[in-house]
DNA sequence: ACTTTGATGGTAGTGACTGTCAAAAGGAGG
DNA sequence: CCTCCTTTTGACAGTCACTACCATCAAAGT
């Protein structure tokens, strides 16, 4: 009651400010070092130290190393983002024209911070398993959307099929030495776009020779 | 030369059979206590003692804890039937009848077998991602049989989001918890025909209302 | 100022995994 | 049968991610 916010963008305590910074600060610094020396190579100890903290706090902070790399402060964008596209826009579409939202409100700084981190968490093995792993929550979470926006239940077959469809695309087309792609070449998001192109069209490759084989 | 192969089945000497029994000895083994103890409350050291083999022994034949559980001595026997099928067959069609040649093949034994570390995989959070990640290399290989299947370039965009779409709907189907799934029921055999059903029909989820976005 | 809450650093441990080395066991040749 | 070579094994030591546990210290509310 008694005070005026401070500092404008951050309306909480000064205690969850903090808490926000260091997190923030103990990425960076983090990326840092896994870019100099390679991610197997960097210890905690050493982030922590870089980042003036202690390895407890760290840990405090991310729940494991890998965590670092795959927190992603633009997921919950995202989600909000699909969320409120416009009920009738088929899932393809609304995940189209949300990320296209998001991204295009990026700084050219933060898209390359994105794609140096997606290129990380791609080639380093132990970060593979983990950021896919991260995809399947993705997955599920993407199903429940889409179950909102079909107006099905979450766990309907159909539509789970189609939230896996639908990653399995995008990942298909962000793998590194994707050749068609000016997804390496500039953003992700024109290969992402060209990944959704082809599911919205049925994925043709499929039907070349039109055998359809019964439920059997 | 001087030798009649004696047992039979293994055609190798005796020093490979000694190493194959033994690691099937060691899954066999830390499988039963997996599913005694949990996952993570059984240590390697255990494995390695009920196996009567030394826990330096141990990381002799599985490189991590984690591949004891996702070693598929199937999964060669899957991908040489799936190159097998018949050059015209698209994808997806070869997909299914390689799946059933091989499944249809094991005893009941086997399939149950099969379920349980399937189970397993899914339900222990740390394995989970192991374990997806094991499907990424299976998709980059589906993705290069795709490309011998069609004539393209295993690293040509379409091939890649095809194979992504393809794991990605299995995937949907076999994740606990699908409702419409047979997949939980009986054999998950059942749960990715009709996976494969849906991809077959073009995902007709998706063109409900038939927006066409363009590229951009 | 006082209390309660939550964040931090330190310490001690567990457990997966790696490297090295010497001993045992398989296999080929005399 | 004995010898030489290769591979497999076990034991030891060490690293590193990660987990309590505890005492200290800063922030928030009264």
């Amino acid at each position: 009651m008694s005070k005026a916010t401070p500092s404008g963008s951050s309306p909480a305590g000064l205690r969850e400010r903090k808490k926000a910074r260091t997190r923030s600060t103990v990425q960076e610094v983090a990326l840092r070092l896994f870019h100099q020396q390679g991610y197997d190579q960097t210890t905690v100890e050493q982030i922590a130290a870089a980042a003036e903290i202690s390895p407890s706090t760290f840990f405090r902070y991310f729940p494991s190393k890998e965590d670092v790399v795959l927190y992603d402060a633009l997921d919950p964008l995202l989600i909000e983002s699909f969320r409120a596209q416009p009920a009738r826009l088929p899932p393809v579409a609304a995940m189209r024209a949300a990320m296209h939202e998001v991204f295009d409100a990026l700084s050219p700084e933060q898209v390359a911070d994105q794609r140096d981190r997606a290129a990380m968490a791609l080639s380093v093995p132990s970060l593979q398993n983990a950021w896919i792993g991260e995809l399947l929550r993705t997955q599920l979470m993407v199903a429940s959307l889409v179950a909102e926006r079909t107006g099905r239940e979450p766990d309907d077959l159909e539509v789970r099929v189609h939230a896996g469809a639908l990653l399995g695309a995008l990942l298909g087309a962000l793998l590194p030495g994707t050749s068609d792609a000016a997804a390496l070449s500039n953003d992700f998001v024109t290969g992402a776009d060209a990944a959704l192109d082809l599911v919205e069209a049925g994925l043709p490759l499929l039907h070349r020779a039109h055998t359809k084989s019964t439920t059997m």
